[in-house]
DNA sequence: CCATAATTCTTTTTT
DNA sequence: AGAATTATGG
């Protein structure tokens, strides 16, 4: 094993192969390639590859790293266990299903289908959506089970009639899933610490066959993510955990940073290993990340270097509107093609999805090769998530969520009477709809999904899609609509067929179960067969952990990025602000960041000035074309030019949170109690945002 | 009782 | 802007 290209650090990282190792790694500074050479060597050592197992947290840095680590050490890569914590729950859970009461065929529900187990259930228990929100409720939720409290658990931690109703919701939710024998994301990392929490010897099994574990992006665990690596790791302790908490970008999902912090108290003996030199961004750009994250208050200051050269500077530009701001990237980006950056090392990058959306359109016009990674724009249009549905239902005929998604599509005189009755008999009966189906309209119905069922076991995955669009009647009814709408909708099913076909070509003869699996699991499949090099367009989230040569980060505004919804709490800002950070570190040449002065947001105009984080960035490290000079952000778009005095006690009311009762009070903050869920929030004295009552 | 028109609601990030 | 829900028409 050639270890020459590492650095001393690096090198210690990749020999000390066993007992539990921390490695602190700021961006840049090679931790992708410590945790692939690891591997190479752990393989060279004669480690088994089926005995390793490398966890990283989102599928597209999963694909990298199996690419990468196949460039090591070849076919052997096949045999590792490299996926996300969910793929590797879901590994475990089908291999133990029937422990865990479910049948072979369950299906995972998406965010959608779960929104809709919740609304069934609340209207069964006649609970008004508008005092409480199912929206809300999903979340509580999910946070209860990524922090493994059970209904019961959640019951004891009562304190308000809000929570008891969500405590019952949650215990049927559970109820109805299993009746459903589907599963929600949260399940995958939850029913498997079920499992080894109820059978030791099972979790035996797998502590002897995963001897190695490794876990990038140990700062965005969450607490079940957490257990789960620290039951599989008991027994030989050879967990090897890297992370970065200037990176921490998943709070919102119950990550924990402190998982880091308590990792050399959970683990006796372990090691750490700081690794602090960038090897990825120029110092221009590593200066612009570091000036923007010493902002944040709640930091340990680390001393992140680099050796590289200084680099250009960086460049930002305020267009006028969202279209202006595309056009202008798209305008450099052909500069720097000409200049010979290829544009597999180009990426545009925002902070949210909807921001796709105009980037794409102009994309389209321009002609450039671009693709959008993880965009679930494709996979969330109606016709394919009908379509979708069909293929669970076909799967899995228990899915009464996907079931009534689809037994009026395409319409088939089966209206909302019909269906209650169905859903009253089958809730009686303790079946699922499709069960409780014996007459009518919708007998035909299921005759339809039984014959289709029939076909899945003789045909193809391409060829019974072909087959559900047939018999089912939703080519013919949009072939008949003749509208542009329909046409559209047609080519994007043909594009689905092509999808469905590619993957087949790549993986040979693909199980309805595997493509369904993937399909849950990867928002986006490798949509291109061609392997031409393209611009990849992607959110701040999505591309942590790549880099490319250009980066260009768009949408720099107030109120997009700081996120209007996160620029509130002190501590959802700083998560926002190290989101920005890792954008920024994204880069390894040339940075861009752009905003406009105006932009469709929601359906109205709005004007948002430039983001506090270009004002974070030293001027000298900045070259701005735009005719304004780099411009402060505005006081009065923040805070009302008349003071108002609140006194402690006083109720007020507070745009996003609603009504709330004053409680602390000092020079520059105001503390605010708000109702159960949201708790207390500390403000700025005079933000806008909150009013007398 | 179903399909369509009108109206209201909600806008982050991912598995 | 777009989805989701509710009111009206056939």
């Amino acid at each position: 094993m050639k270890l020459d290209n590492l650095n001393e650090m690096q090198k210690k990282a990749v020999l000390k192969t066993d007992g539990p190792l921390l490695i602190l790694a700021g961006a840049g500074s090679g931790k992708t390639k410590v945790l692939t050479t690891k591997v190479a060597y752990l393989i060279e050592k004669g480690v088994e590859p089926s005995s390793i197992v490398a966890i990283t947290f989102t599928n597209k840095a999963a694909k990298e790293m199996k690419e990468r680590i196949y460039k090591l050490v070849g076919i052997e890569a096949y045999n590792i266990q490299i996926s996300t914590f969910h793929s590797f729950g879901l590994k475990i859970i089908k291999e133990n299903y029937n422990l865990l009461g479910y049948e072979k065929n369950f299906t995972i529900l998406d965010s959608d289908d779960t929104l809709s187990v919740i609304k069934k259930i609340m209207k069964r228990m006649n609970i008004d959506v508008k005092t409480l929100n199912p929206r809300y409720v999903k979340n509580s939720i999910s946070s209860a089970k990524n922090e493994l409290i059970t209904p019961k658990e959640y019951e004891k931690y009562i304190s308000v009639e809000y929570e008891k109703i969500i405590s019952k919701i949650y215990e049927q939710y559970q109820k109805e899933l299993v009746k459903n024998n589907a599963l929600d994301f949260d399940d995958l990392l939850t029913l498997p610490i079920k499992l080894f929490n109820e059978y030791p010897s099972v979790l035996k099994v797998y502590q002897e066959r995963y001897k190695y574990i490794l876990i990038d992006e140990y700062q965005d665990t969450n607490k079940a993510q957490y257990i789960l690596s620290k039951m599989i790791s008991a027994k030989n302790k050879n967990i090897c955990v890297v992370g970065d908490n200037d990176q921490s970008v998943y709070s919102f999902r119950g990550a924990n940073y402190k998982n880091i912090l308590n990792f050399e108290k959970d683990y006796q003996n372990a090691e750490t290993i700081l690794l602090e030199q960038n090897y990825r961004s120029t110092k221009t750009i590593l200066n612009a990340a570091n000036s923007v994250i010493k902002n944040n208050q709640f930091r340990k200051d680390k001393n992140l270097w680099s050796n590289n050269e200084v680099g250009q500077k960086v460049i930002y530009h305020r267009a006028y509107d969202e279209r202006n701001e595309a056009d202008y990237v798209i305008s450099e980006i052909r500069k720097r093609l000409k200049e010979g950056i290829t544009e597999s090392e180009i990426a545009v990058i925002y902070r949210t999805n909807a921001q796709s959306r105009v980037l794409e359109e102009e994309f389209l016009k321009s002609g450039l090769p671009y693709k959008i990674v993880g965009s679930f724009f494709f996979y969330n249009r109606k016709e394919i998530k009908d379509l979708i549905s069909y293929l669970k239902v076909i799967y899995n005929e228990k899915d009464d969520v996907n079931l009534e998604r689809i037994i009026n599509v395409p319409k088939r005189g089966i209206g909302t009477k019909t269906i209650s009755n169905l859903v009253s008999k089958a809730t009686l009966e303790n079946i699922s709809l499709y069960e409780a189906i014996t007459s009518g309209k919708e007998l035909e119905f299921k005759k339809l999904i039984d014959e289709l069922k029939t076909d899945s076991e003789t045909s193809t995955l391409t060829e019974l899609i072909d087959l559900i669009l047939d018999k089912s009647g939703i080519k013919k009814e949009l072939e008949q609509e003749k509208s542009l709408e329909a046409d559209i909708r047609l080519e994007n099913l043909e594009e689905f067929k092509s999808i469905t076909k590619n993957f087949e070509e790549n993986e040979g003869l693909v199980s309805l179960e595997d493509f369904l699996n993937e399909i849950s699991l990867v928002s986006d499949i490798e949509e291109h067969k061609d392997n031409k090099d393209r611009i990849t367009l992607m959110t701040m989230h999505a591309v942590k952990g790549l880099e490319f040569d250009v980066v260009f980060v768009v949408g720099m505004e107030e109120g997009i990025f700081p996120h209007a919804n996160s620029s509130f709490d002190k501590q959802e800002l700083e998560e926002e602000r190290r989101l920005c950070y890792v954008a920024i570190t994204r880069a390894k040449k040339i940075l861009y960041l752009t905003n406009a002065k105006r932009r469709m947001l929601y359906g109205k105009d709005s004007i948002n000035p430039p983001s506090r984080f270009i004002n974070e960035i030293d001027d000298s490290l900045i070259d701005s074309d735009s005719n304004e000079p780099l411009k402060k952000i505005d006081k009065s778009d923040m805070i009302n030019t008349i003071p108002i005095e609140f006194q402690i006690g006083e109720v007020i009311i507070q745009d996003k949170y609603g009504e709330g009762i004053v409680v602390g009070l000092d020079d520059t903050f105001i503390t605010i109690a708000f109702n159960y869920p949201i708790g207390t929030k500390k403000f700025l004295k005079n933000h806008k945002s909150i009013k007398k009552k």
